[in-house]
DNA sequence: ATGAGTTGCTGATACGAAACAGCTAGGGGA
DNA sequence: TCCCCTAGCTGTTTCGTATCAGCAACTCAT
């Protein structure tokens, strides 16, 4: 019985054994090079002849050995993407990468071996090999609770973008995030040109770059306008009745809020005082969602352009794989929108003419506005 | 100015100068073959000290070169995978394949460069080129609308298992499904014992494997039972008002339909007559789906056990990869819950004792049968 | 003292593709 | 005739890792 040492994928060798060349003409052909390494027409259609014949694809594994990249970009979220994704927060920023992939020709590899007993995925394994460098770049989702796996990431010289701002001490952390700071900006000042004077703002504990940039935008708001900031951070259990009658009863007429969590609560202790949202208060969340206070009412809520982030994310990514690694960590920054009005996307690219320009390696994609839903004027007296 | 070849990461060759040892013996301790390889624990400490000091990681592309497989398995769908996810048939399928590749510690690789320009993806390039095998093997999704193209991928050797039954002349593909045929058998059989004597089923023209099943199971269940069949295939603009009042004319009582498009047709007509569902007319859709006729009331479906095939499917896959490439195509079939109660589940496994045993690589697994939501018994009269 | 056996490594090689240096055959000019 | 040039390739090395054969040094039994 013959041991039929089968189906071995077929090599460069093999095709230029069947085409009677040598493996490096093999290679110049399917690469593209056959003109530039002086193959005639006649030969290139040879060894043409043969790979189609043995059905021959390069081995990926070799090519990147060799420095060339393997067109596959990696997808880090910190935790698991599918079983998460019609509910998730993240699902529509992967929505954007796998369109831009598909349109740059890419594919995506999802890191889900990454994950540890305790669910939590990491960057780098416990023995210190990374997963991620399969891939030739890689877009990150989430929140690493782990900033020294960033920081190590970009000194080992691997090309990625973190979806989010993400600020690290020592390290250039190339992102595409939303505008929280500008948006936040835009949506209190819109509350103060309807006549709000008193403007509460409610956050969650964990300071998260994203969350310290909404508060900011606050500030900044409040500082233009000449009113009061009034930033209060909760753990959701400090979140009184009594509470809120005493913020009421200072004159806020209005709240913007990190999260609909918290802004439910609102709804539920004006429902207790009998007054009306948005009529007797208005109601900002900072973070969209597809459900309302009450069903026919949705939240006023500042609109994150995921599926653009996520665009742009991979753009940049690419960019960065095109360019020379000497100016990949290019500490250039783009704040798209940030003055009001200001519509145009900043996207990221590396430079066509010139090759020795820093890549705009930071990019903030402005927020939608806030939609009517919670927001009015104040109630006549507090105006 | 000094041209820094800046940070390259480090390589076995760089940690073995700095533990004072050869890469052959960085190669063993960071492979765990310490103790194979008679490394002393001494040894052992100063390499592992080094790699620590340098930050080594593998290089996934030279560790599967040579000959190790790279621990990603590809997901291939005919259709773009993120962006209709949370609506999507194959959703589920996916959160299986996640949660098993996660479990087995694989990597995913979603391959979004096969699309072409008019949408559809496919497994060859027009230059005969595969992106597949940069995967060990893959999980294929939805249909393929040629099947040439999955002949050929089991002639090239490589391991693939299709999701869904798929039937190639002259190829033996590896697949797990829906046992349809089995499931609409009982469900068709439930009808009977409840006391209907004439069943009619309405399918779509388009006869792929899965709906070939199900009428299948109907025809098997109509013949155990005595009563005629009557399956009728219909492209929608034929089922009038006209057709119905026919159909229950000549006494059908029941419904079992290929999607609930058809089975909404059917609720509609019956409004249109003053028929009641499920009390003048038991439908039962071979498909499963969240929304039901009315609010409240739920469709009797049948259920496709999607989350569990996804999960079967990449325990097929690895099975596949871990045996040796004669024993991969294994034309062993297994029906799980072929007879009614069964729920077993036969898991496709290399065999763990001998391994010249042919793997299982098509694998049926049993669908839930349709809850009560639209069945009944039969008007009296019709009983 | 000698051979056998063990311990603890090292050197060489292979994996598949890409890059580059270089070789040969033929033509053309001086 | 000799030299140079060019077209059209080939040979060889390289990437980083895994594996295997094997070698030096030492121990132990005979």
């Amino acid at each position: 019985m013959p041991v039929k040492r089968h189906r071995q994928a077929p090599t460069q060798a093999d095709v230029a054994r069947r085409a009677g060349v040598s493996q490096a003409t093999v290679s110049a052909v399917v690469n593209g090079r056959a003109a530039a390494n002086r193959i005639p027409a006649e030969t290139e259609r040879l060894v043409k002849d043969a790979v189609r014949e043995l059905g021959y694809a390069a081995n990926p594994a070799a090519r990147s050995l060799r420095g060339k990249g393997n067109r596959l970009l990696g997808v880090h979220t910190f935790e698991a993407v599918f079983p998460i994704s019609s509910r998730d927060f993240y699902h529509e920023f992967l929505i954007g990468v796998e369109e831009q992939a598909v349109a740059e020709g890419y594919d995506l590899v999802l890191f889900t071996s990454t994950e540890g007993p305790n669910g939590q995925r990491r960057l780098y394994q416990a023995d210190g090999s990374n997963r991620l460098k399969v891939a030739d770049g890689s877009v990150l989702l989430g929140v690493a609770h782990d900033h020294s796996d960033l920081a190590r990431l970009g000194r080992d010289g691997y090309p990625f973008v973190h979806i989010g701002r993400r600020e690290v001490p020592g390290a250039e952390i190339p992102y595409v995030g939303a505008d929280y700071a500008a948006g936040t900006r835009d949506a209190v000042a819109g509350l103060v040109a309807l006549g709000h004077r008193r403007v509460g703002y409610l956050g969650i504990p964990h300071r998260v770059e994203s969350l310290v940039d909404r508060e900011a935008g606050y500030r900044a708001a409040c500082a233009a306008a000449g009113i009061p900031a009034l930033p209060v951070l909760m753990d959701g259990t400090e979140l009184t009745p009594e509470w809120f009658d005493l913020a009421v009863g200072t004159g806020i007429t209005a709240f913007v809020t990190e999260d609909e969590g918290l802004a439910g609560r609102l709804v539920e202790f004006a429902a207790g005082r009998a007054m009306g949202i948005p009529d007797d208060l208005s109601v900002i969340t900072l973070r969209d969602t597809a459900n309302g206070p009450y069903p026919g009412t949705p939240w006023s809520c500042l609109g994150i352009p995921r599926n653009e982030i996520g665009r742009a994310a991979v753009r940049l990514l690419i960019s960065m794989l095109q360019a020379p690694p000497e100016t990949r960590l290019g500490p250039a920054t783009a704040r798209a929108g940030g003055d009001p009005g200001g519509e145009a996307t900043s996207v990221p690219q590396a430079d066509p003419g010139g090759s020795d320009v820093d890549i705009v390696s930071q990019v903030l994609l402005p927020c939608t506005p806030p939609g009517a839903g919670t927001i009015a004027a104040p109630p006549r007296g507090n105006a």
